[in-house]
DNA sequence: ATATTATGTGAATATATATTCACAACGGTA
DNA sequence: TACCGTTGTGAATATATATTCACATAATAT
């Protein structure tokens, strides 16, 4: 087999760990089906990183660097208020469609029961997020483009509350349509209930 | 040790892994762990149930017969819909802040992934569910208490989110306050979202 | 009282999984 | 070219877990 530096094959690792998460849970990440996916051997594994652990941790840093910042840019970019939230709210949706164990690893319970330094991160994360949220809420209510009295962090909470049960309910298969067009749906009717 | 019939044997074998979800999690599942928590040898637990497949049936049954059936009673009283959204909305909180394990064994891996009879049949009450309360939402427009151009499905959607969110983030140790309180304020905010 | 059935248990058994180890092969370097 | 550190691997090893089995004991019927 051809050989590749450790960074590389611990990006690789990460990514097909990532992908397995996405077609068959947490509960499938075995080093065996890890390995299998990556193209190597179990072993080799181990090269790369010192277990299981090392590798969860890899990926919630993976999802919190790349992923979970893009939020924060779209906020601090120069849209109005409204136009930020809908971007960020489809952008989330359609990462959650691209890549479905994002959020099935950020909840799971192996992460949140069996890792806790990780889901204390992870935890503060989100709670970055729902300010990031809330602040362009809070924008869009002095703008006047809001409405006035509704509260920034429970809008938000409810914001992220839409896309969590939108993937759980892909996970369940109980989405009648594809999960772009149900967050469409979703969408116009929060848009009439904030606006 | 006392010998009982198998029929209490199951109530106290189930309610013994209910406890262990809320308290563990859906992962710490083990047949011995769970033996352990109803105060029996592991064997014994064959006995009554043909294995662990047989223990997850008959929680889902439980959770589905005694818990989920609660919002069709409410939704079919003679108060006002928005006196029944909120009362569907607390009693659903207060049961998620009794019992954590119940949104945890749902909307589990292992068993939206590792059981998918019991996803399809869970699915389809949480459809119910929401339809349900979609009903209530319909009702309340057509009454003139919430807004007019609100979509009722979507809205029943946010409600069972907000609680899921709420569930998941109590999990995550990221609620600051306790469950209730927490409650409270999403909905005194949603309140001012349908109204 | 005795026989029969249902219930309870410690000790196997089988399998899955994480991790380690001894060795092989490749790539750059003196 | 010969050497050495890095990378790759099949074969152990250790542990956890689900499940079965032979046997014990309590409840119940005859």
């Amino acid at each position: 087999m051809e050989k590749k530096s450790t960074r590389i094959r611990k990006e690789e690792i990460v990514q097909a760990t990532l992908g397995l998460v996405g077609s068959r849970g947490v509960r499938a990440l075995t080093i065996s089906a890890i390995a299998e996916s990556a193209g190597m051997c179990e072993a080799n594994i181990y090269r790369h990183f010192s277990g299981k652990d090392g590798i969860f941790s890899a990926l919630a840093d993976f999802i919190g660097t790349s992923v979970m910042g893009k939020a924060a840019a779209i906020a601090a970019g120069s849209r109005s208020p409204l136009e930020k939230l809908e971007t960020i709210f489809f952008s989330h949706i359609s990462l959650v469609a691209d890549y479905p164990g994002i959020p099935r690893f950020i909840f799971s319970e192996d992460v949140l029961l069996g890792h806790p330094d990780l889901a204390k991160s992870l935890a503060m994360r989100i709670g970055n997020y729902v300010e990031t949220v809330s602040g362009v809420i809070a924008a869009g209510i002095d703008e006047g483009e809001l409405r006035q009295n509704i509260s920034p962090r429970e809008t938000a909470l409810i914001m992220l509350g839409m896309i969590q049960f939108t993937a759980l309910r892909q996970t369940m298969g109980g989405l009648s349509c594809d999960i772009e067009t149900e967050a469409r749906k979703l969408w116009s009717n929060f848009l009439i209930l904030i606006s």
